[in-house]
DNA sequence: GCCGTTTTCGGCCCGACTGTTTTCAGTCG
């Protein structure tokens, strides 16, 4: 029994509630519970009295109680006889929600989503008070599309934005705009990409969207809310532009920004306040202000400015901010190839654009010798590297720059290289790059042998994910928080955008020593480091806790102390 | 179902778009 389980069985119920057409306040109290607990940062165990909770109260507290104790709800239980499962997934068409399939349900049965696509089909929904033909129309398209809607990872979210920001940009009557929502939050994924478009022309540009190279048809067409499809090759996603003209521009941005559970706890604070926001602006006495900026928004509630990525749960406006990460922290990246394994630029490159990026000090780690599809360095290559990082090192006065591995753990644990090669280095990661497939013990020694060696600093992207494409090995997470603190071993935010491993969701709220790299293969590459600063600000991650904020003498210090 | 101290009852975040209505319900974000 874990949190998720307990999470999963509230949204559960609120779901069942909501087709039973049970008051609309009751169904999101259940939500706000399972919201509220995802927040609360402790786990299970640590939980002494689930009421003590905001948002969860005594009747709320005895249906998660019973659960622990029984391993299921007699509430769900109950529910689930009344409403058959297919219900469930008739909710989640585009178009369709528990008010209209509980009526669907009620007045011909139908319960299956197979049922369903035969009765539009047949045409018989349009006939059925309060529906009608385009309903019917719609509801079929949702049902035929639901296999397809999917969301995108973080790097197919950022070619689609930048595609559509070149379009952007040609049209002259556009006085500015700003990607908003899940994208400029650098959420992981997103299944929509939403912009804010200031302009006077927007019937123009509802004539002019629809020239796009991208554009592949209307989802809506009004004046301050256009939605399309987005297609180019397999990429299928909605786009929704929010016209706006005047001073309202960046509460618009700020509220499509969102999340849902930020805007709506700024919302509650508004309110009590007896002041009202919306897209608009800020309502107080009926008078409604707008700002010049989000800061300037923030601000009218004595707030912080909350970077994008920050703004999540909501649990960020209650806590101070001012110690957490950003991206004006980081001194250096400790994790980057060059053309000595599979990189694209030789050392010197690399330290001159670290250089420009105003980088106090790099470590430069290439792949080891088991590595040799990346043409991984032997003992000999790797004295002779180090050698020459010493020589570069020399000539810059502006950049400390160490010489380092990102070493394979190999299938049973060993590493490789010996100690006796490790000691010539100043800095040491560990990472590992195969045999995936192993079980969770056979992935946890080799893990616990790397971090158990005096020379292993730090272990890289510890899941081996890639979002979207790949699950990662099996990782015992808990246990490989424990094992690094008990062997003073730093794990890693891999900042690429394919891997973002370890993930938010792992770090929130977690204490533990962390430190964030771009593993670059490439100069441009270097600029990966801010998702991997957004993974960290959605983990509420002091800067603290991340290696590289430490100045040039303090990090020259680290590598000296040793482990 | 949860919350609170000027309230233990009466609130609970806000608005756009669509389609089916003839003033609004449902859905979505």
């Amino acid at each position: 029994m874990t949190k998720k389980d307990i999470i999963r069985l509230l949204e559960d119920i609120a779901t069942y509630l909501e087709l039973n057409l049970e008051n609309g306040f009751r169904v999101s109290a259940y939500r706000k519970a399972a919201a509220a607990l995802e927040r609360d940062q402790r786990s299970l165990s640590e939980i002494e009295s689930f009421s003590d909770i905001k948002g969860i109260g005594k009747g709320t507290r005895e249906v998660i109680e019973e659960y622990i104790e029984a391993g299921e709800s007699s509430l769900l239980n109950e529910l689930k006889e009344e409403t058959p499962v297919g219900l469930t997934y008739m909710t989640k068409i585009p178009g369709l929600g528990a008010k209209r399939v509980a009526k669907i349900y009620k007045t011909t049965g139908i319960s299956t989503l197979d049922e369903l696509e035969n009765f539009l089909r047949e045409g018989k929904l349009q006939k059925l008070p309060g529906f009608g033909k385009k309903t019917e129309e719609n509801i079929l398209n949702g049902l035929l599309e639901l296999s397809d809607v999917k969301r995108y990872p973080i790097n197919t979210v950022i070619h689609i934005s930048e595609t559509i920001e070149e379009f952007l940009n040609n049209l002259d009557y556009i006085e500015t705009f700003d990607i908003a929502g899940s994208a400029r939050r650098l959420a992981e994924t997103s299944g929509d990409i939403d912009f804010i478009v200031k302009t006077n022309e927007a019937e123009q540009f509802i004539k002019d969207i629809e020239t796009a190279s991208f554009f592949k048809s209307f989802i809506a067409k009004g004046e301050k809310k256009t939605s399309i499809m987005y297609e180019e090759g397999l990429t299928k996603i909605q786009v929704d532009f929010r016209l706006v003209s005047g001073d309202e521009y960046y509460s618009t941005l700020q509220h499509f920004t969102g999340s849902k559970e930020h805007n709506v706890r700024l919302r509650q604070i508004a309110k009590e306040r007896n002041e009202k926001i919306n897209e608009y602006g800020v309502e107080h006495d009926g008078e409604v202000i707008t700002f010049k900026s989000e800061a300037e928004f923030y601000n009218h509630f004595d707030l912080p400015f909350y970077p994008p990525a920050m703004r999540e749960n909501g649990s960020e406006i209650d806590i101070d901010i001012s110690n957490i990460v950003t991206l004006d922290d980081i001194k250096g990246d400790i994790h980057m190839h060059t053309t000595y394994s599979d990189g694209a630029y030789n050392i010197r490159e690399m330290v001159e654009a670290c250089i420009e990026r105003g980088y106090e000090y790099i470590v430069i780690t290439d792949h080891s010798k088991n590595l040799s599809v990346a043409n991984g360095l032997s003992d000999e290559r790797l004295l002779k590297q180090i050698e020459e990082i010493r020589k570069i090192n020399d000539e810059y006065n502006e950049i400390d720059v160490y010489a380092g591995t990102e070493m394979d753990i190999l299938a049973d644990g060993t590493l490789d290289y010996s100690d006796d090669i490790l000691k010539e280095l100043d800095y040491v990661i560990a990472s590992i790059h195969s045999n995936f497939n192993q079980t969770a013990e056979e992935i946890m020694h080799r893990l616990k042998s790397a971090m158990e060696n005096p020379y292993v600093r730090h272990i890289a992207h510890p899941t081996g994910r890639l979002i979207g494409r790949r699950e990662g090995y099996k990782v015992d997470i808990e246990a490989l928080l424990k094992l690094a603190k008990e062997t003073n071993t730093i794990l890693e935010v891999n900042a690429n955008p394919q891997r973002l491993d370890l993930s938010s969701d792992v770090i929130y709220g977690k204490d533990v020593m962390l430190t964030v790299n771009t593993d670059a293969h490439h100069i441009d590459h270097l600029e990966f480091m801010k998702y991997g600063i957004a993974t960290l600000q959605k983990g509420l991650i002091n800067k603290a806790q991340v290696l590289n904020t430490k100045t040039r003498k303090e990090f020259k210090q680290f590598i000296e102390d040793g482990k």
